[in-house]
DNA sequence: CCGGAATGAATGAATGTTCATTCTTCGTTG
DNA sequence: CAACGAAGAATGAACATTCATTCATTCCGG
């Protein structure tokens, strides 16, 4: 009963006093995105709440169903944003005119898929979150799938041309091209379940051994 | 207020009328168990409940925490109940007698991996909403990753005895062990998120694929 | 000084866990 | 062999907690 209720005000004085601020909508929409990839990752998805996101993003709990309807909408966008990200950079690397040789290319995409931007632990954390609920949720299905047949698409496309361009027999683009794409999201796997087992060094070791075996001249 | 309660009784009256029984220990565990596998396969690890789970398995809530003393309990064992069930499958192939033939075990293999029993999707979804949850849940990773290694090393010594037999050049039995079971993976997620692009025939022929390219004279 | 962005206490629904009670089983006894 | 009774398996109503959502109020920016 000391002071019943003058310690807290100011306590967290550190920089500044916290003050309302007003952001343009799509601003606050990314804060709380980014906020909830946190959360996801720290807590795993089933954990998250609201007060949770709200919270981390330093934001007041109304504020996430002012800007998304809900929570599960608020999920929903999380995993559009993460899926378009990852999506969006790989079809840049296959799509842009910087890199007109295609070994080199093939290098960049690689680079991109088990490089420092894609497999922070963070980014990994949110993907598979999504990939154990879509089973159960179509939705998410919908959404990975889009983003994941134009990317799928371009790849073979890329593939097909390399097998031209290096006269390859016997190869299947669109084959190679599925194989390619399930070895690297079993990579991503063992780097989010298992970091002891496989360093980030060997999953692109391993990628690489892959590519090698099918396009000897292109790689290496 | 038309006969306040006397409706409910014998609706269900179909074959029997639910009788109590007592069943020792380890059958009711396994009883739980399963439903639990069926309700994270049909609502997502997220949005199971004791309520949820102990109905599926015709019981009553309190039973759940008889047998396993939380609900947090029963989700780690019946993780490790499906990664043990993979895991002793997959290696009973690879340790098993009867197959004295390198290339014929290789193929037994990869049918138990992209086969009937594994790709079924209770199993595949109860898979990965926990490796989404591992990132945040180092009980998770710890399960997963001590039956994990064992598998891990029986695949290397087994690829090392095919390519000592087929005299294969320039090929690391450790580097194609890591690369043929991230594809495995990533082929299981293929099956789940995307069962349109990717059917089980594919991707029996996708791992097929990656095999023959190592190990020509063993496949096909 | 007004529009609407932001707040956060309040609300009601949902969920994990408990435990007094009921019921089944099976060894023992008369 | 039938009746009994104890051990403990199973039940489910009750409880406490937690969480998503609401909305009256506050406060910023122009």
């Amino acid at each position: 009963m000391t002071d019943a209720s003058s310690a807290t005000p100011e306590v967290l004085a550190d920089a500044q006093i916290k003050r309302r601020q007003i952001l343009p909508k799509a601003e606050r929409r990314q804060q709380l995105i980014d906020a909830t990839i946190r959360c996801i990752a720290q807590h795993g998805l089933s954990a998250v709440t609201m007060q949770m996101v709200t919270r981390d993003a330093g934001l007041s709990v109304g504020i996430a169903n002012l800007h998304f309807e809900s929570k599960d909408n608020l999920l929903k966008e999380t995993l559009r944003y993460v899926a378009e990200e990852y999506h969006n950079g790989q079809i840049e690397i296959m799509e842009g005119s910087e890199l007109a040789d295609l070994g080199a290319r093939l290098d960049a995409l690689l680079d991109f898929q088990l490089g420092r931007g894609v497999t922070q632990r963070q980014k990994m954390s949110v993907w598979f979150a999504y990939y154990g609920e879509a089973g159960a949720r179509p939705v998410y299905q919908k959404i990975v799938s889009t983003v994941d047949k134009l990317a799928a698409q371009k790849l073979e496309t890329l593939f097909a041309s390399i097998i031209d361009e290096g006269g390859y027999q016997g190869v299947d683009a669109r084959e190679l091209a599925t194989g390619y794409s399930a070895l690297i999201d079993g990579l991503h796997l063992g780097l989010l379940v298992t970091p002891r087992e496989l360093s980030k060094r060997r999953a692109r070791s391993v990628a690489r051994d892959f590519l090698r075996r099918a396009f000897p001249e292109h790689i290496r």
